[in-house]
Order: C-alpha cells, then structure tokens, then sequence
DNA sequence: TCACTGATCGTCT
DNA sequence: GACGATCAGTGAG
C-alpha cells in the first residue's frame, strides 16, 4: 500500500482535499502486476487539464497480468497496446465500444505486456469540474466505473503513453491506507474470467459492479 | 436491485 | 466484418 507518511484513514465520508500530493517516484510501484493493483488502492490519480486539477483516491483495481488471455497485451505488442510494454508507471488509454476511455498503469518491465486496470475512484478535488463533464452523475457516481472516471477527469487518448511518475496533466500521488482489501473476479471479461484478480476497498460506496461482488 | 438492450467506432482478424 | 476490460435507460420482480 502506497499512503501518505504518518496519516491514517478511517471514515468512508468524502475526504476533505489532500493539503499537499507527493508524486509517487517509479521505485515506489512493484515490478509486480497484482502487487501493484494492490498497492494502487487509496493512492490518488490527479488530472490537471483546462488549467483545474482534479483528483479521485482509487478504490477498484483490476490486475492484467503477463500471459493472461483477458489482457489487451495477450496477443501481441501493437499501435494500440503498444502503452502496456512499457515499464511500469506508464499510461495505457483506450477507447472502448466506441465511446468511453478506459485507463491502465503499466505495470511490469519495459517489453512486458501487463498493466492494472483504474476502475473507480473516490472523487476529492475538482468535483465541479466533474460534475460540469457528467452533469448527470451523482456525487457517489463520480468516478465509479473506468469510462466515468475516464471522463470526470478528462482522461483521453491523448494523455496514452504518458509516464505518471512525472510532472504532466496526469500522475500519481501517494494516497492513505485501505483498510480492507476485498478480492473478486473481474468485470466484463470473457477469458480467464474465473480469476480473482479484481481488488477493492471493502466498504467504498463507490465501487462498481454488481453487490454481489463487493461483499 | 438486477437483467436486458441499444448506442457507437476503433481495432484486429 | 465481428467484437469489445462500458454505460444509461427501461422494465420486471
């Protein structure tokens, strides 16, 4: 788990804005797909785009680990994945069904298809913004799902590639402890769809997926 | 709350 | 030409 030094969390009400983020460096993230999809829960994902910043604490992830057929990366290096061989830390952006982007971490060594799927998040900073790009979300609703995250922070193709170990319009801040992990199966998937590799804070009123799987 | 369905288009075979 | 790591709207229980 990646926290802020000295900092506890307790309460599942909306956090008040985190007073300074620190980017997480690169030798923060395990070389490891479901370590790091692990490690990603209560960190903070920050968008700075239109000159406002917004940021979400990650609650769901998803691991898409090296060989695993459900993966974008099973098959081959392409134009499209090309994002998930890099090393770790980087940015794999996708559109899906045509209308929503979806947002990975790479998450292995450079060469190494695999990355960790951000599925939804707790939204902190910037909730006009969001709510100004998803008028008709509620506030629980925000972030909740990998396209409406993807879109209250303006995450798009263009942002793909990006390295969120460094200063740009999307990275990764250290975040505060999780403090239960739940595990499933993951969502929407035909293959390899037996494998727990789905993580998520038990207790988020934000996650999504059917409750049966939240419990 | 859940199941079902249409929307929509880039990517891959 | 088929498919897809989704979402919102609708209707049933």
């Amino acid at each position: 788990m990646i926290w802020v030094r000295g900092r506890a969390r307790r309460s599942l009400s909306p956090s008040p804005p985190e007073p300074r983020l620190r980017r997480l460096r690169r030798t923060d993230l395990s070389v490891d797909t479901v370590a790091l999809a692990r490690e990603l829960l209560g960190a903070i994902l920050v968008s700075e785009t239109d000159g406002v910043r917004c940021t979400m604490r990650i609650v769901e992830t998803e691991a898409y680990v090296p060989g695993d057929p459900a993966a974008h990366a099973y098959r081959r290096e392409t134009a499209r994945n090309r994002s998930l061989f890099l090393r770790r830390g980087h940015a794999y952006v996708y559109l899906i069904y045509g209308m929503y982007c979806c947002v990975n971490v790479s998450s292995e060594t450079a060469g190494v298809g695999a990355g960790v799927l951000i599925r939804s998040g707790e939204p902190l900073e910037g909730i006009d913004a969001m709510r100004a790009r998803r008028p008709r979300a509620t506030g629980r609703d925000l972030c909740r799902g990998p396209g409406n995250l993807a879109t209250s922070l303006a995450i798009t193709r263009a942002l793909d590639g990006l390295d969120l170990t460094s200063r740009g319009p999307l990275w990764i801040a250290a975040g505060t402890p999780v403090h239960e992990i739940g595990t499933s199966v993951r969502i929407g998937i035909t293959q390899a769809a037996d494998r727990l590799l789905r993580f998520y804070e038990h207790g988020s009123p934000h996650l999504s997926g059917p409750r049966a799987l939240n419990r």
